[in-house]
Parts: C-alpha cells; structure tokens; sequence
DNA sequence: CTGAAAGCGCTAACAC
DNA sequence: GTGTTAGCGCTTTCAG
C-alpha cells in the first residue's frame, strides 16, 4: 500500500489537514511544521494519489485550456486531433478541456482567450505562440500570479516561465533532412534550399541543420544559395522555375517550409518528378499524395498528433500532482515518412 | 458537469448499488430492471468516472502483470522501460503493476508466472508470447474464465482472445526497407537479404515486404536468395564472406534479424563499409554505435519503448472502464533512424 | 434481488 | 494556525 497523508498525519502527530497545507504550500500553516511535514512525506517516500485528487478536484480544478493558432493549416489540424483524444482521456477523469481554434495568427485574439481561460478557473493552458513581447509578459503573468501552467506547443518562447515546450528539434529535423539527401544524390550533385522566410525561427534551424550535415559528411555535393517562397506554392513553383533555367542539372531540393505543391507541379510540368529528388517537412494535405506518387521522396514529419495530445496529457499529470515527466524540451520523434510508410 | 450514477439511479427509481450491478453485469439483479438502466445510461450518454473508479477500486482490482520474454535482449531492455515509466504513472492511481523478465524464451516459466499473477489478484496481462498452443490455451481460459484481460507484446498470438496486439507491423517494415535500399543504390545494384530463420515469422514478413517493395519499384535491382544467420553474429559474418566472394560487387545488405554486429565487423574487415549500404532493424546495442559510424546506413526501429509502455497504460485504461483506445491491433510507428537523428 | 452505508485519498470550507 | 468534516463518484460489504 502506498503512503497516504493520514499516515504522514499520525507520524507528525497534526491533522490531514495541516498535511495537505504544508505539501501544497497553501500557506496558514507554522513554516517549521511545514518543514517537518515535508521533511516526513519525502522519507516515507509519499506520492499523491492522482486518482484521488483528481476526484476530490476535478470540477473546480482540473480544467485545462488549448489554444490553437492557425488552426485552418492541415498540420494544425493534426495537432487538434491529439488535443481531442487528449481531451476525451481527461474528461473520463472528470476533467475539461476547452479547445480554441485561432484562424492565422492572432495574438489579440490569443490573448483575449487566455483571459477568458482565466476567468473561467482554468489552470493549464497549452497554446502555439508566436513571438510576442506582450505574449510573453503575459505568460509570465500568468504563471507566476495566477499559477496557471503553460506549455507552449509546436514553437517555443524560451525566455518565458513557460512549463514546458512540446515540438520538434528544427535543427535536428534539417541535419536528418541533409543526411537523407546525401544519400540519395549523386556524391557531387546541386542542391537548391526553398525556404519560408528569414524571419521564421524554425525553417532558419532546418536550414542550418541541413547545410551542417552535407558540409561535414557530403561536402562535394553543392548547396545552392536558399531561395525564399514565403510560404507560397504558385512563388515557390517560380523560384523552381528560375533555379531550372540557372541549374538545368539540379539534382535535389530540400524544402523547409510551405509551397511544396507549387514544387511538385513545377516538377511534373517539366517531367522532372523521377529526376530530381524532393524532400519536404509535414505529412499532411496535399504532401501525402505527392508522396504516394514518388515526386517527394521523403516527408519529415513533426507528429503533431503526439504534440497536440502530450501538451494536454501533460497539464493533466501536472495538475493532478504528477511533475514534469520530460523536462523543460520535449523534442517530438522525426518520423522519415517515404512512400511505403504512409 | 458529467453523468454520474446517481442520476441514473434517481432516474431509474433504484439505488446506486442497483445501478453499478446494471452496468458492470455482476449478477444479482433482475434481468429486465438491468436492460431498463443500461438503456437510460445509454441515453444519458454515461461516462464512468475513471478516477472515481481507480480511487474505490485500486487496492485490489488494479493490477497488472507485465511478462517480458527474452528479457536479456537490448530490444527487450527497451521493452522494459516502457513498461518501468508506465508502471509509474499507474501507481500514481493507486493501482500495481508487476514486472517478471524471463531470460530468453520459456513458456513453462511463462505459464507459471500468470498462474502466479491470476493468484495475486492481478487482473491484466500485458506478454512477449510465444508461438505454443498450451499458451494460446491459457490465454483464453484467463480471458473467459477468468475475466482477466490480456494483451500480447511484440509478436502477436492472432486466434486467441487476447485484448489486442501491440507491436509492428513486420510486413509493413520490410517495405520501407525496400523503399530506402532502392534509393540509395544503384538502380541495378545487388543486394543480400540476410535472415534470421525461416521459422521466424516476423523477419519472414519483413523479407516479403522488402522483396515485393524492389519488385514492384525497382525492379532491375537484383536481390540475391535470403541467407539465414539464426540471429548470430558469428554465422552472419561468415554468410557475408561467402556471398562476398561470390558476389563482389555487392551494393546493399538487408539484415531483418540479429547478427548485424558481424555483419558490420566483416564490411570493416574488408574495407567495404562505406561502399556497401546497410539497413538492419532495432535502434538499440550495438546498432547505434554502428550507425553513428556510418556503417549502417539506416535502423527501422520498433519503438519498443512506446510498446512497453502502452500495453501497460492501455491495460489500465481497460480497468478503469475506458474502453480499447485503438483496436486489436495497435502498430507502433516505424521510426527510421539514420546517423542523423540518433 | 435490492437498498443503505462505509470507504478509497485528497481537498476545501468552516470552526476553533 | 490548526483540526474537523463533508464531499468527489464508484465499489463493496452487509442487511433485508
């Protein structure tokens, strides 16, 4: 039988309640009996039961909040996915979730509905962010006045008082991107790098993870100058276009963000599909098709999914006294995704 | 606020105790009262509150036994920490769960060790079978007779009532295999297939994947008859060398089964390690080591950890009321591991 | 066959 | 500051 709070209670010679009070720090208690209380609990070696918390909590407590921003995007959907599944778990525990889609990014409307989270007693918000100054403040506000965890998902804001962030290692993600590419083009052959834009944290990483891993183990393969599409298929398909004419030899191209069907129609049009070798990032949309279809060779894929469901599985074990199971960076999997694993 | 079963009951005209008799069928109760109650349960849309039901019941009726065959394999050892996390989180809720590792394979043991479990109140199985018609047997009288659910780990025993299958999809592994060998050769390049046993069932479906991938999409790739290294080293170093002398210009090995250790101590002994393109299965020993130093090109690996710990969660889960979260059968994800994401 | 009531471990409101 | 107590929703005796 695990150790319970009576136990610790009869030990310290106080009541349960006293116990409960000095191991969660609610205050109204004398600090030297809390020490002791404390000093108790860890040599029986306690541990909540989050069964029971979660019972005797769960309909004041236990309310957990997701904002999604661009949420129209397929890999955003995905992430929603997991959020749902995450959300049915947790409610079978008498939990709620509450799930607020963003269309594009929108940090008024993000923080307008960290505020109504607030408002309505939730106390674990897991949102993707984008970098905000009053983001920021607020987050921090939110943590350290409010005790609400936060988690950040898909992209980070490190300096913040955030729990936790829950995404993919980019850097990591571009070095696997350039060792698949080493592999599958000739040893000396051109590749071209379509990128989103400079200001975007993420593609700027796959980048340089990319161009790190072809120096160092495929260094007479050339990287062309990156081009940037902005995230847009008909200008990523121009770039291509452009590169063609400059580079009729192109052997491979790494695109580190949106745009990709601009690509791949370019490539059909100029029956260059089997040709040139494609790999992109996101197993979602129209991506899986030109997977299928051997015009992209390879989709590195986030699990979103896994990001959407662990943020909120994660608030859910915080707040039912369960600590952080992962630390401060929980790098989601880099699944290579090829046609025969689709 | 959710449904509980004192709604139900005040709804019914009947009392909790007759509620939860209806509900869990155990017995006791009229026939045609059960079916009035299940039906407004239905129409209410209930939801058992896991935690309550973890809280009440977790002394005695949460319990799982985890039985890992060929516990002293690195594969194994994965396994083990799955199920180690999982077990963590489990008796947070107050539940227990126990973990019997089994050096190398012995159904007699592993008999002994449920009928030991069944003893112990313990009403979960999560296990490494094997193929064997006593334990077949077993499992269904666990399942009826006993109500005890289990869930086979790994290698699955298909006609039996097992509460689903938690492993890999073999077939599906030998495909990618294929998929990458047919880029990262030449298009009319040889390749060896380098076998377990072919009484092994799972790295026969992997051979089949991997033959059927090159046929169907690189068809002048020349794959050489599979040669069987009984998952030693020593016997797959030496099949190497034969193949070696009569096929020197060999471009790739696919080793589905153990003995890659050989494998690559025999490409370095010959020089050929960075000529020959290697893909073996299981992120885990020595294979890392021989990945990170480019001798194998890519792993497909099991992730055998997730294994572990979702037969142990989803165990849980199904006593705590939540029904099957995925189906009979719950593939893990094959992750390709490359030097780059290691 | 059915109802009543105790209890699982923890929290929170209320006394003192 | 500290103790007491009534739940949270479900299971499980024990009466009837």
């Amino acid at each position: 039988m695990a150790v319970t709070i009576q136990q610790i209670a009869d030990l310290a010679g106080v009541s349960r309640g006293t116990v409960d009070r000095a191991l969660n720090n609610r205050g109204r208690i004398r600090p030297e009996v809390a020490e002791r209380i404390k000093g108790i609990a860890k040599e029986l070696g306690y541990q909540p039961n989050m069964a029971a918390k979660a019972l005797s909590t769960a309909n004041h407590a236990l309310q957990i909040g997701v904002i999604i921003q661009y949420a129209e995007t397929p890999f955003m959907k995905a992430v929603l996915e997991g959020t749902e599944f995450a959300k049915e778990e947790v409610e079978r525990f008498g939990g709620h979730v509450f799930v607020e889609c963003i269309h594009g990014g929108d940090v008024k409307k993000l923080l307008k509905t960290m505020k109504d989270f607030r408002e309505a007693g939730v106390k674990g918000i897991a949102l993707v962010p984008t970098d905000d100054e009053l983001l920021k403040k607020t987050i921090n506000e939110f943590v350290e006045k409010d005790r609400i965890s936060i988690i950040t998902i898909n992209s980070d804001l490190e300096d913040t008082k955030r729990l936790c962030f829950i995404g993919q290692d980019s850097y990591a993600s571009g070095r696997v991107a350039g060792g698949l590419m080493g592999e599958i083009i000739p040893g000396d052959g051109k590749v071209m790098i379509l990128s989103g834009s400079q200001e975007n944290v993420a593609t700027m990483e796959r980048t340089r993870g990319f161009l790190d891993e072809l120096e160092h183990h495929y260094s007479r393969i050339k990287v062309l100058e990156p081009r940037y599409a902005y995230d847009d298929d008909w200008v990523a398909g121009k770039l291509l276009k452009e590169q063609l004419e400059e580079t009729p030899d192109l052997a491979g191209i790494y695109i580190t963000a949106q745009g990709e069907s601009g690509v791949c129609d370019t490539l059909k049009k100029y029956r260059l599909e089997k040709k040139i070798k494609v790999i992109a990032h996101d197993y979602e949309g129209e991506n899986r098709e030109n997977l299928k279809k051997g015009i992209i060779n390879f989709i590195l894929r986030q699990n979103s999914y896994v990001q959407g469901y662990e943020s909120v599985m994660e608030l859910f074990h915080t707040l039912c006294g369960n600590p952080t199971r992962q630390g401060e960076f929980w790098h989601t999997d880099i699944v290579i995704k090829t046609r025969c694993n689709l």
